[in-house]
DNA sequence: ATTTAGAAATCTGGTCCAACAAATACTGGT
DNA sequence: ACCAGTATTTGTTGGACCAGATTTCTAAAT
């Protein structure tokens, strides 16, 4: 029972309003899920109807069905169909576990800036919010990273230190950005570091910084903390060719 | 079989590891850029000359570049063929943008929050960077505010504006940012305002932020740009009723 | 007659092929 | 150096077949 969209010479060529047909297909599958309010796990009609619902020839609409597939939005088994699901999260994260293209040298300092702007920027509030236990879980956090078993572990607590910080700000805008950057975040974390790397230089950073917070030296923060996100670009600059 | 008058003997069935055929070849595509130490500007070969070297179907092979796409890892444009590029962060980013509900006080806040640390807090680099041209293109946006018509079309004019101001910091994960938090901040923009609040107490504000800019008034600058901010806070706080 | 195990028909996604359209790079002539 | 035509490449379509999952039907057993 497919709603009047029967062929009633509504015979537009595939350029609606986004480039490619696939595009548009993508779209058209977006605002049906979208429409139908389809949740986690119902299913979507087959390639087949797909292609007589839009109008598109079954390639277009597997490349479509592929674009979401690598979104992460649907699931498709085969011989069985498509059902909604939400993996959006462990494909964020799969898209740079990509061992076969390293974070580019402008995302990494185009991130790190960002970061600055962040965590450095906000000092002043930081300061003002902070608590007693604030410093203690900072402590705590950092300390982990005395003993770390691989690097992965210690990109992880890294990243848990600097959200331990964003925390103090208690601004849910800031904790959402950071969450979806966290991918990206810890692999340029891994950047040019070592496990011994980080039980060193990286513990002792961290323990300045929070060495400062804790004395209520704003000044003396920012110094820190500024360092401890440059200190990250010299290793990246190291083993790439300069730009002009 | 197929046109496999070239070399037979190896007849081995194309599913080596891992399940579909353009699974494979998303892996082969992987180690192909891996190998050949492709970097971020760097073309593919032709579709066709992947399906001969992967003895696939140009279908396949497409299919697979399209997961590629999708992953924000290669670019391809009709006839010059595919490059390498690194949107990773743009795509993670484009997997939440969606789910616009209503702006809670404390979003409100929080947003505004994130924006002057972000506008705010660059603006030595903004100085640094600012060429005539960005001063122009300011005045010009914001321009367009005399003449809006309807109040989304006002919002979009302000969004733009600011976007244009970040814009000189050629820092592509704030862009990003941006980017999804668009729909977030157009309404915000809309809180309590008016058309007729656009054209005059917002183009003003916007007019001093610009003179202050090209005066090279750091300073100014930035009083003008948290004023402006916190003006709309406090429009926000004067017409809302809380809910629990 | 009811149930149920097995066989057949039907669907569905996965892959491939051939062809055409659109767009642009390249080539040759002036 | 410029212009036009050719050729190559991606974008899109339609069709075909396969293998496996699902459903339906048949027939045997209770």
């Amino acid at each position: 029972m497919n709603a009047g969209s029967d062929e009633s010479g509504i015979s537009i060529p595939n350029a609606l309003e986004s480039g490619s047909a696939v595009d548009t297909v993508v779209g058209q599958l977006r605002e049906l899920i979208s429409n139908a309010n389809l949740k986690v796990g119902d299913s979507l009609p087959t390639e087949r109807e797909l292609c007589a619902q839009f109008n598109a020839s079954r390639n277009t609409v597997r490349e479509a069905m592929g674009v979401l597939k690598a979104y992460g939005l649907v699931e498709v088994r085969p011989k069985v169909g498509a059902t909604i699901t939400d993996n959006r999260m462990s494909r964020a994260f799969e898209l740079f576990s990509f061992n076969t293209l390293e974070i580019s040298k402008k995302t990494f300092i185009d991130v790190q800036a960002f970061r600055g702007l962040i965590e450095v920027g906000s000092a002043e509030q930081i300061l003002d919010r902070l608590a007693r236990r604030d410093v203690d879980d900072l402590y705590r956090i950092n300390s982990r990273l005395a003993e770390i078993e691989d690097i992965n572990e210690a990109s992880e607590i890294d990243f848990a230190f600097h959200v331990r910080l964003i925390y103090i700000l208690d601004n849910t805008a800031i904790m959402d950005v950071y969450k979806v950057m966290k991918p990206i975040i810890l692999r340029i974390m891994q950047k040019g570091k070592t496990r011994r790397t980080y039980m060193t230089e990286t513990y002792n950073e961290h323990d300045k910084v929070i060495e400062t917070l804790a004395a209520r030296d704003r000044l003396g923060f920012q110094y820190q903390l500024r360092n401890h996100l440059m200190i990250g670009t010299k290793n990246f600059t190291e083993e790439t060719e300069d730009m002009p």
